[in-house]
DNA sequence: ATTATCTATAGATCTATAGATAATGC
DNA sequence: ATTATCTATAGATCTATAGATAATGC
């Protein structure tokens, strides 16, 4: 039954992927360690050779999800350099962001969830989400650092925030309406593109 | 044993009005029946007198938080006639209703709960934040009905979002900055008033 | 007589561990 | 020989129910 140490690597990796969606779809305290491994086509005793507890886990998928989300930021601004906002807003600020809980924004998903689990957690999203804040900052509108670091915490709280409330519509058209508005507001108008 | 039709009715308010608090401090499946009715003054057991299920007392608990919420943002803004907008850009986005989750607004705690459940409290969830669309509505400023109702379900995504994120927070200096520069962009400008 | 609450418990579920098994890696 | 995984289970917790108890309300 034992398999290689590159399978191990593999079999950990695969637990953290399927962690990842699956807290993501049905939150931290509504999936059980049984079922995250049986998606990984892995036996429950296993996991334990992999984490220590179901927290850890919690902690490790958390990290991976909030690095990867701050790196797609990263490109998605960098593969748009004459409108970076607004290719990041038409990014997040969709339909897709919604509908698809297991692979959408871990920050729509489990915010709510970080003040009730351990200080590693929160340090985690933390600093993900200062990481954010920091992609905004280069490319928000605005005459002076200052302004733009504000522009930038309220950015992301709109963006966040419309993706958060359009999941929780049982109306696909209020949920749309979330979305657009916000990106409506948050687009510069002409003539107050950075400087 | 028995109490009398005045003090059963007293007993289901208290319930309810606990549960409020414990479902927005930890989570719908962060805390259970037994503690509930603890919390309550009353025994495990004695809960499906009140309640079928504990899903139907997570169902009305939120009913009476959203609609309290709803009443007290109507408040507000009408006990600020000259600046309605201003008064619940303060009375939200304070520090109060960052720290005391389990007072504090109820979509700031539960939102990412809701889409997890079933459609009754999607359906509550959904009514209660189109009334606060509504309350925004008609204080935002803007030249038409159609930019004052952007303008609203934008500022209801950044007021809820710099709530949830300042929450995620584990510095108390970067929580207060998501409130003030939600606070201040979402102000109006000298001659932006509403007509 | 009715009924709101209490005690006790059934049954399900969840985290974590113990010991067995079998394949890897020295 | 080491160790990654598997089977089986301990122990805790959670929802919901059954039956007893005792106070209300006719």
């Amino acid at each position: 039954m034992r398999v290689s140490r590159e399978k191990f690597a593999e079999n950990r990796e695969k637990i953290l992927a399927v962690a990842g969606e699956l807290f993501r779809e049905k939150g931290f305290d509504g999936i059980g360690v049984a079922e995250i491994m049986k998606a990984a086509g892995l036996t429950h005793g296993g996991f334990y050779g992999h984490f220590d507890s179901k927290d850890e886990l919690a902690c490790e998928a958390s990290k991976a999800l909030v690095a990867r989300s701050l790196d797609r930021w990263k490109h998605v601004a960098a593969s748009s350099p004459d409108q970076p906002l607004e290719a990041l807003l038409a990014h997040y600020l969709s339909h897709r962001n919604v509908v698809e809980h297991a692979t959408g924004c871990v920050f729509a998903a489990l915010t709510q969830e970080v003040s009730r689990h351990g200080p590693e957690m929160q340090s985690t999203f933390t600093g993900g989400l200062m990481g954010l804040v920091g992609v905004l900052e280069k490319i928000v509108p605005g005459e002076t650092p200052e302004e733009r670091r504000r522009k930038a915490f309220a950015s992301l709280s709109a963006m966040v925030g419309a993706v958060i409330l359009a999941r929780a519509m049982d109306n696909s058209e209020l949920s749309q309406e979330f979305l657009s508005a916000t990106r409506q507001e948050l687009t510069p108008r002409p003539g107050e593109e950075k400087s």
